[in-house]
DNA sequence: ATAATTTTAGATCGCGCGATCTAAAATCCC
DNA sequence: GGGATTTTAGATCGCGCGATCTAAAATTAT
């Protein structure tokens, strides 16, 4: 038929997301995009429409290859309460391990894009993702006495996703090893089963 | 000696905080600041210098008369465990009563501006008010008795911080009153002395 | 080979940006 | 009241933006 494109989309779509999670959508320009894809201006136009298309595009990929990714990993593979506490240690290992301060791509997306009549809706729904993970291994924790029934799952399950998002805010502004771990593991106590009952001093 | 200014310092910072709130930094242009002021141009730069002045002088007015404001008032007036409780309850409110969903400034200065040379430390200091705040209510509320134990004062404090962080994010996001209260309260369960010792079922 | 079709890169469009120059208007000291 | 001084507003600077036009390069069906 025709000339083949001389690139491929994934490859073009994980240089964009690093152009856009390190700089934010609004300040990384075309060229910006153009240079780092290796591809032309109007090849980018041509393949991905405008630059808020390939914003999304670059979302959908970003979360595929980590949180998406992630949730399936552990969900599958491990006893509910180990699944929660793992997904933290990852999130906590990826926050710590960020020299470039660029943070969590969901996040920055979710704060400065919050109004973007695309992408309002899209992003609580990315972020219920991640509640919906958690009140699914609470639940289960619950039922098998893993995790403690004090609280609902469904509160249990907002209080960590409140503790991710805050954890990975923190992180980005000050990158603080015992910060971060004691506000994870605090949060995570909340899990534990009701201990043996102990007297008061 | 000479004309004297045609505006209040106080109320034309008001206006710059009204839209960089809105817009962020980046995406608020010198043109919009010195329509929402009521002061041309060549004064604005007069006056705070620059774009940036102008931005860092908004913030810390924006922040002496909230956070600073509401941390000195609820700390000059409750008792521990209350201040804890009824910051938490003014930041959902905040949260909640946000039709323009605009979110919390300090937290979108620090996602938006989290590298910025002049900035970067300051946001973590700001930050650390607030951890500070809850620290000093946790350790004197173990004292008496009203607030558990069974973490570190400084780890509660890190989860409460975590908590109100995440809580403004996804309010931004979606602000659903039983999502962020549930949050909230099952944050500060983790407040609650230990109760009185009770068998497992 | 050649015709048809798609992708490619360079040049360029109008626009809005942060910042500043110029000069007129306004005020206080004397 | 007149001179010195500061603030004011309109006009404008060069620059980088998102997006697109044009035409050359590359590939396949015939």
């Amino acid at each position: 038929m025709a000339r083949p494109r001389e690139f491929e989309n994934a490859a073009v779509l994980d240089a964009a997301i690093d152009c856009f999670w390190a700089e934010g959508f609004g300040a990384t320009s075309i060229r910006d995009l153009s240079e780092r894809m290796g591809i032309s201006g109007p090849s980018l136009y041509n393949a991905f429409g405008d630059k808020h298309g390939l914003f999304i595009q670059s979302i959908e990929r970003y979360l595929d290859q980590t949180m998406r990714e992630r949730i399936a990993r552990l969900e599958g593979s491990m006893a509910p309460a180990a699944a929660v506490r793992a997904f933290f240690a990852e999130v906590v290992k990826r926050a710590l391990g960020d020299p470039e301060r660029r943070g969590c791509f969901l996040l920055n997306v979710a704060l400065e894009r919050s109004n973007d009549p695309e992408l309002g809706d899209s992003i609580a729904g990315y972020l219920g993702e991640i509640e919906a993970f958690f009140r699914r291994q609470v639940t289960a924790g619950q039922a098998d006495g893993s995790i403690a029934s004090r609280q609902s799952a469904i509160d249990l399950a907002r209080m960590l996703l409140g503790v991710i998002l805050g954890l990975r805010v923190i992180a980005r502004v000050n990158p603080s090893r015992p910060l971060i771990e004691g506000m994870a593991r605090t949060a995570l106590a909340a899990l534990d089963p009701d201990p043996a009952p102990r007297r008061r001093t």
